[in-house]
Order: C-alpha cells, then structure tokens, then sequence
DNA sequence: AATACATTTCGACAATCATCGAATTGTTAC
DNA sequence: GTAACAATTCGATGATTGTCGAAATGTATT
C-alpha cells in the first residue's frame, strides 16, 4: 500500500472538499457496480447525474477531479462513462486518519 | 455520534484541502498534550509553527478554519495557544468513509 | 449519412482563498 | 509602566475554483 505524504492528502482531501463533487463521489459509492465487466451495469454516470441540478460540463469537470485524485476509477463504456471508487486510495485515506486519533 | 452529513463532511474535508494548513493540523496532532489540564505542556502553537515558512497572521488564520471545523480545539493559556485534535470528529469522517469503502 | 444523445473542451466570470504587511490587542517580565 | 513577545484583526492582492453557455467530439441508431 503506498504511504500518502502530505501533498497527495492535501490533493485528495482537495477533490472531496467542495459538497457537489462530494455528493457526486458519494452518488458513485452508492450505485457503482463492483466490476467494470459486468455488461448489464446500469450504474453509468447519466444515472447518478440526472439528480443534480449542474451542468453537464460542471460534471464532466469534477469526475475529472475525482479520477485526477485517484478516488474513482473511470471508463468509457460506449457512449456512456462508467465509475466506481478506488478502494485503495480511501484505505490509505483511512490509515492516516487513524494514525492520527490514536496519537 | 453525530452523524455527519454531506455538507459539514464537505467543510472538514475543505479545512484539510490546504497543504500548509493539513501539515499544520497533522503537527499538532503529533505534538499535543493529551490533557489541557497538564500545567507543563510544551505543545503551545509557537512550538509548532516555527516549523513553517508561513507567517502569524496566516498561521493564525488556518488555526481558526481548522477549529471552525470542529477538527481542532484550541484555548488561550497566557500568552500562548495550545491546541489538541478533536477526535470524536476524526471518528465520525472515519466512519463514514469505512462505510464508503465496504460499499 | 443524418439524427440524436453523452460527454468533453473551451473561454468566461464571479466567488472564494491563501497569503501578506501593518496596525492592534492582550499578556508577561522587568 | 514600559518593553518584549504572542496572537489577532484588518484591508489588500494575486491565484484558484465552481459554474456556465456554446461549440466540438464521439458513439449509436435508423
């Protein structure tokens, strides 16, 4: 699991830190599919996207954000995009914080 | 615990966005008092931020968004501020963060 | 190939932010 | 009480950000 310095947290805590992006990253956790294989996904970025009131550009440049953070993985499916969260970044997230509390 | 919603996860997610101001937060988690009733506390904010390039003013500016957001708590002893981490606010973003990760 | 739809790119603009220097307030020590 | 030090308040300013509309690109359907 790589160490997350000081810079790469600030960057990911950056990409949660505005409430639109964060209810779009949450939005992702909720209905991702667990495989981007899976062909009957139903779980592409127009579903989750339609509850916001942005715009479609507005959208396109936060999920860039979040993928430019590491904290979802994104891929194009035809005409639509599909995403789901990088677990991995969220356990490193996790580990740091944790480290923190108990001193 | 309270439960955290999308736009207080976002303000504490925003007062750790900043480089400067996540390295200040992380100082003072590393150098805290666990107690503020300990009289020979050494972990006033002076100690901490002579580490930094930063000046009072911004220093000073950082410490109350950090404390705004409920992430730190501060008190004046004399001259000097000391300052622990909060860690029922640290929990609850744990929490919230290990439900994003188990789906 | 023409239409329809999903997404991205490209400026643009208002709002927010990080930082500073100067001046101020508060506290301790002489 | 005054000198020294810690912290805050107060503008100011350059940089970053969130958002949009318009135009462009890519993809599927007919």
């Amino acid at each position: 699991m790589m160490k997350l310095n000081t810079k790469r947290l600030a960057k990911v805590m950056k990409a949660l830190a505005n409430e639109n992006r964060l209810a779009l990253y949450l939005g992702i956790a909720q209905n991702e599919e667990s495989d981007f294989e899976t062909p009957e996904c139903n779980c592409n970025i127009r579903d989750i996207v339609k509850a916001f009131t942005l715009t479609a550009p507005t959208i396109s440049h936060h999920l860039k954000e979040l993928a430019n953070a590491d904290l979802i993985i994104t891929e194009k499916r035809g005409k639509f995009l599909v995403a789901r969260v990088n677990r991995d970044t969220l356990a490193e997230v996790e580990q740091v914080l944790a480290l923190v509390r108990s001193g």
